[in-house]
DNA sequence: CACCCGGAAGCTCT
DNA sequence: GAGAGCTTCCGGGT
């Protein structure tokens, strides 16, 4: 393996910060997510006098210094010009499909799994850069996207996959105050291929001033919290907020939070069963039916439907406690915890004051384009009719929504629904006025009118109008269900990478808090 | 009271 | 600049 400090250019700070670190430089992450103390026993104190300035100024110029900014483009310019600089071998890509936060995020061996040979070299050049910046961070001031603070929280960074999977011995307590660190949000803020949006609105915030109920609950319990969440400020809802997403104790004592213990159930390691489930989704993960190389735009779980599905689908299902599937075939998942789920919606597109109010006025939206219906007489209950290829395979809205002209499907899917409908004796009147089938391969039989709600209320575990024509028979490699331990970047191409890998610690340190579900 | 609905206006991003 | 996809707010219904 290539050793960066052999390829990197003199760089005489190397010696101040070797790469054989006695910790991770992922661990150096979680330790100093804003960059190194002042001084520890082991390290003078930072200086503005980057370690890496010279070893900086060998990046392409389009680059930012701080690789945490970068866009994809930027990226993929990097790798490129890694490959060059360090006489690695040819990138792939592909699995490369995000910005900058993201990859900054990619433990080591995240990324020698994506480039094997070349993943050390790669990492400790990323974590070079981003001390660097994070060193400059500090000495700079404050900006809308990375607000300073004192705090100095020597707590894991919480956003690492690998840390999430509990490798970290403070796995177990960061969830409890440390995402708030001011880093850490920024880290999440720009998580997302999105900006920092404007500070949430005044007035967002003040109309419903609820705080999470933090009972991101268990599946079983009520689910219907639903209780608004917002924040009075980032601050708030980084360490409130926050917390309520991971169900933790010490919520506050929000009227509406109900008393469902908030603990969640114990780590639901991908079982047989759930194995089984997820071999015979229909709803295909994402990657499945998106492989990089098409030409189909990657929603990468920024659109709606798309991170609701990658919840769902989940390898380990461990949104489960937010969002559940009721019926995998059919489509039908209910919101567990709407308030969470909502909360992490938020996370996923910066709108700290998002709430489910907000988040159920995009689903409704969905309605006149039927990728979504309601289950009617199900609180929190949707349902999916299309599944994520139709909806990957479609390019856009308007698109849809001449497709899923009630009067006149496109004729091939016409055929299709016939064909279906052959198949599948709808038990509802609607099944003439089926939504369009856009994949063959999961084709499924949507009986819906879009303007006419189903008068049934759709039985929970048997929604009436949705069916799969096909259980696909999905081998393992047809799923991304290969690694259920990692939802790193790319692996599952969707969430927001950083919010993917706060997801994922927000949900093993609920599983890792008290189980006390029952309800 | 919470949920649900959908109109309207506005915003961010592509 | 236009359009998509929300976000935010709201009034109203259940």
């Amino acid at each position: 393996m290539k050793l960066l400090p052999l390829t990197l250019p003199p760089v005489g700070a190397m010696d101040r910060l070797p790469l054989s670190l006695p910790f991770s430089p992922t661990d150096l992450l979680w330790r100093y997510p804003l960059g190194f103390p002042a001084a520890t026993p082991t390290q003078p104190a930072s200086t503005p006098a980057s370690p890496v300035l010279d070893f900086k100024t060998h990046l392409p110029n389009s680059l930012a210094s701080d690789p945490r900014v970068w866009s994809r483009e930027d990226v993929t310019t990097f790798l490129r010009w890694c490959e060059r600089e360090f006489d690695l071998p040819h990138f792939e890509m592909e699995m490369f499909q995000m910005n900058g936060k993201a990859i900054c995020l990619l433990t080591k061996s995240d990324l020698a799994e994506r480039c094997p040979g070349a993943g050390d070299v790669l990492h400790n050049v990323l974590q070079l850069l981003v001390r660097d910046a994070q060193t400059l961070q500090r000495c700079l001031p404050s900006s809308p996207v990375t607000p300073t603070s004192t705090r100095h929280l020597p707590y894991p960074h919480p956003l690492s996959p690998h840390h999430v999977a509990g490798s970290h011995p403070n796995a177990s307590t960061w969830g409890l105050v440390d995402f708030q660190a001011p880093n850490l949000a920024h880290l999440v803020h720009q998580g997302n291929s999105v900006t920092l949006s404007p500070a949430p609105s005044v007035d967002s915030q003040s109309g419903s001033p609820q705080h999470a109920d933090h009972n991101a609950g268990s599946y079983h319990s009520s689910g219907s919290n639903g209780s608004n969440q917002s924040d009075t400020d980032e601050e708030s809802y980084q360490e409130n907020g926050t917390n309520g997403l991971q169900g933790h104790s010490s919520p506050p004592s929000t009227p509406g939070a109900n008393a469902v213990a908030p603990a969640l159930p114990q780590p639901q390691s991908p079982s047989k069963e759930q194995m089984n489930v997820l071999g015979n989704n229909n709803f295909r993960p994402v990657r499945d039916f998106f492989p990089s190389d098409t030409p189909e735009p990657n929603t990468n779980g920024r659109l709606l439907w798309d991170f609701l599905q990658q919840l769902l689908n989940d390898p380990t299902q461990r949104y489960t406690n937010y969002i559940a599937w009721k019926n995998r075939e059919t489509g039908v998942f209910k919101i567990v915890d709407p308030a969470g789920l909502a909360k992490l919606w938020g996370i996923q597109k910066n709108h700290l004051s998002m709430n489910y109010d907000k988040m159920s006025r995009a689903l409704r939206y969905y309605y006149r384009v039927n990728i979504l219906r309601k289950v009617q007489g199900e609180r929190h209950c949707y349902q999916f009719l299309r599944n994520p290829s139709e909806l990957k395979s479609i390019k856009n809205m308007s698109l849809l929504r001449q497709q899923m002209s009630p009067t006149r499907p496109p004729a091939s899917l016409q055929q299709q629904q016939q064909q279906q409908q052959q198949h599948i004796q709808a038990p509802h009147h609607q099944s003439s006025t089926l939504p369009q089938i856009a994949h063959p391969a999961a084709a499924m039989s949507i009986k819906i009118e879009p303007k006419v709600e189903s008068e049934s209320p759709a039985d929970d575990d048997v929604p009436t109008d949705l069916s799969m024509e096909h259980p696909t028979n999905l081998s393992p490699t047809d799923l991304s269900m290969e690694h259920p331990t990692d939802l790193s970047p790319t692996r599952h191409s969707g969430l927001t990478d950083c919010t993917a890998a706060l997801l994922c610690h927000v949900v093993k340190v609920n599983e890792g808090s008290e189980v006390s579900d029952e309800k």
